[in-house]
RNA sequence: GGUCUAGUAGCUCAGCUGGAUAGAGCAACAGAUUUCUAAUCUGUAGGUCUCAGGUUCGAAUCCUGACUGGAUCACCA
């Protein structure tokens, strides 16, 4: 039963018997009753004022009257202006109260039999970590989760991206500068020791490029290339690429290494596998800190390959078609996209072949009725095109792909940028918003007498839910500004803020399990507004999981459960529990129990843990 | 230039499948604790919802156009 759409249909009955006319339920606009007037749900008046020839008023007085006399449901009702305000019976909330306080799968929804396979996070393997993998990360994590509570079985996959011109610059730096040097040797978290070999190769390289500059060859091809009045500076930024493919020395042993390491050459192999692990496990690190998991890693190096043999399979279908110089396209300006190649004249792979290939094993292993990506918005053109493809060639998911395109993340200076330093990285934020949950604990001294190891469990959770609350509360689809700053508060509408509201209904919790309580299923006369206010919500919140569902959008999630959490608050300090008359005092803890197991819910498919005490 | 996308309080964001007086948090100011933990609550102040048209009983929300910002348009990944 779903109270509004109960009503929806009431209303219609009322207006068949009232006027006789029939009026169409989905017209009927029922909502949610704002705070500031009497009443749980509203329905609309003014779409009916044309037909029925009254005014809202007259015709809110009459279905009201209606259905408080008829209704099983309505209590009573309210007109103002052209809305009609309607109070459910006690009773209502009461059942429902009384059914769901005591249903510790609250939220959850029967089993859907899809199967769902969402990628997400997919780093290159030549640096840790950064705030932009972040948001992925936490988006990825939490949308599973939500299509898990929706009912769908998800299968969480990442892509490695483990070789390249990336890597090689790492390899080779390593190679040459670091003397057998090693995460072990150095104490360095080993994805950041990778890292520090790539920066240390750009360092190099620019140092060598330089150099290059100011030689007499330099000057010479800046004289001959350079645009009508263009700057020395200026043109050598533009040039960096070409230079590291032509005369760099060390572009040209970055790219000899691609080339063993293409060929199979044993040391090069060898390398190659010590600093992926190095990174890797670092990886391995940072995702437990976040708390978040895969099922399965698809490996570029063991991918890169695929989809080849699907493209020849199309060409000799007429989905693609070969140029004069063999390289292959496929046609989608029908679909207003463009000309887009497939496989190059030399009969290698794009990055979009490989994205075909590995759709295809996917479905092969996992038969998924539907394939979610989560990645930037900047490749939205590449999975338009890729997704087109797929359906062109009728892939069994094909109706089913989305891309869960987020914003970049940017910083309050401008955006980040690894070249400029200006990068934010994981694992110092993480470390950071500890230390300020640390920070902020001591200066409080409620949790200070505890051990050691739960006192840090309690601040790891608080900071994890400062950093990941305020990153994942932004709509994906915008770009966000984040202020690290912000990130770290702990009051207001923070991760912190929800913990807290959980932690004062845990500790009443405990209160009443020691004096034994008992459920007496006694009903107050009156509802006061602010338990009201929580049993709307409440009711609502299976609802709002099919709504982040459907939207693949998290913040749905965190806002109810801020909002929640706020209520909560109110009701605490405006309402006696414990100290309540027996009829409120049974039905608040009760209220109590379905609200912690809502923000423990809710906050869960956010990948936050809630603390039970702070 | 083509395509896509965004513009709401000083800042960060909700609200956008059209409904009541556009909401939160932060920052500022003023208050509340003999009470189930004040990481809380209450109040004050802060708005040309970028602009101009249109549709509608009704527009921050839908449509059109402009302005501003962002992304993208490689035989890169």
């Amino acid at each position: 039963m779903d109270f509004a759409l109960t009503l929806q249909q009431e209303v219609v009955a009322a207006i068949k018997a009232l006027y006789q006319i029939d009026f169409e339920a989905n017209k009927v606009s029922v909502a949610n009753t704002r705070k500031e007037f009497v009443g749980d749900y509203t329905v609309v008046m003014f779409p009916l004022v044309a037909i029925l020839k009254q005014s809202p008023k007259q015709i809110g007085n009459a279905i009201g009257g209606y259905l408080k006399e008829n209704s099983s449901f309505v209590q009573d009702f309210n007109v103002i202006k052209g809305f009609l305000n309607l109070e459910l019976k006690t009773q209502l909330w009461a059942d429902f109260l009384e059914n769901a306080y005591a249903n510790d799968q609250y939220g959850n929804h029967p089993k859907t039999n899809k199967n769902v396979l969402l990628e997400y996070c997919s780093p290159n393997t030549n640096k840790p970590l950064h705030l932009g993998h972040i948001r992925n990360i936490l988006l990825g994590w939490s949308c599973s989760k939500i299509l898990e509570a929706a009912g769908d079985h998800v299968i969480r996959t990442q892509v490695i991206n483990d070789r390249g011109i990336a890597i090689c610059k790492s390899m080779l730096a390593w190679k040459k500068f670091a003397n057998g040097e090693t995460p072990q040797t150095s104490g360095i978290k080993s994805d950041h020791f990778v890292g520090n070999y790539y920066v240390l190769f750009e360092t190099k390289f620019k140092e060598e490029y330089e150099v290059f500059q100011n030689s007499s060859e330099g000057i010479k091809v800046y004289e001959t290339n350079k645009k009508a009045n263009q700057e020395s500076d200026a043109f050598f930024k533009d040039y960096k690429n070409t230079y590291f493919n032509t005369y760099s020395a060390l572009g040209k042993e970055a790219r000899e290494m691609l080339l063993d390491w293409e060929k199979g050459e044993p040391n090069t192999i060898a390398l190659w596998k010590t600093m992926n692990e190095w990174v890797i496990s670092g990886f391995n690190e940072t995702h437990k800190a976040l708390g978040v998991d895969f099922h399965e890693n698809y490996f570029e190096s063991e991918t890169y390959l695929l989809g080849k043999d699907l493209i020849e399979k199309g060409l000799k279908e007429g989905i693609f078609y070969q140029k004069e110089d063999t390289s292959v396209w496929i046609d989608l300006t029908e679909e207003k996209l463009d000309h887009k190649l497939v496989l190059r004249s030399d009969g290698t792979s794009v990055y979009m072949t490989q994205d075909i290939g590995m759709a295809h094993i996917r479905y092969e292993k996992y038969k998924m009725d539907s394939l979610i990506y989560v990645v930037a918005d900047e490749q939205n053109y590449h999975f338009q095109v890729l997704f087109e493809i797929l359906k062109k060639m009728k892939e069994p998911y094909a109706a089913h792909l989305y891309h869960l395109a987020y914003g970049m993340v940017e910083l309050t200076t401008g955006k980040m940028k690894s070249r400029e330093g200006t990068v934010v990285d994981a694992d110092d934020l993480i470390k950071e918003v500890i230390q300020e949950a640390e920070n902020e604990a001591a200066e409080r001294g409620d949790i200070n007498a505890l051990p050691v190891e739960a006192k840090k469990d309690i601040l790891t959770k608080i900071g994890m839910a400062a950093l990941k609350y305020h990153i994942i509360k932004v709509n994906p689809k915008k770009k966000m500004v984040f202020d690290p700053k912000e990130s770290v508060d702990l009051q207001g509408q923070t991760g912190p803020y929800i913990q807290y509201s959980y932690v004062r209904a845990n500790g009443l919790i405990n209160k009443i399990n020691q004096e034994n309580w008992q459920s007496e299923k006694l009903i107050p006369s009156v509802l006061e507004p602010q338990e009201k206010d929580l049993l709307i919500q409440l009711y609502d919140y299976p609802n709002i999981i099919k709504e982040a569902a459907a939207d693949y959008d998290p913040s749905v999630i965190a806002n109810f459960t801020y909002s929640l959490a706020k209520s909560y608050h109110k009701f605490w300090h405006d309402l006696p529990i414990i100290k309540a008359p027996t009829p409120e005092k049974d039905f608040r803890i009760k209220l109590s129990i379905l609200v912690k197991h809502v923000l423990q819910h809710s906050m869960d498919l956010l990948g936050i843990p809630m603390p039970n005490r702070m």
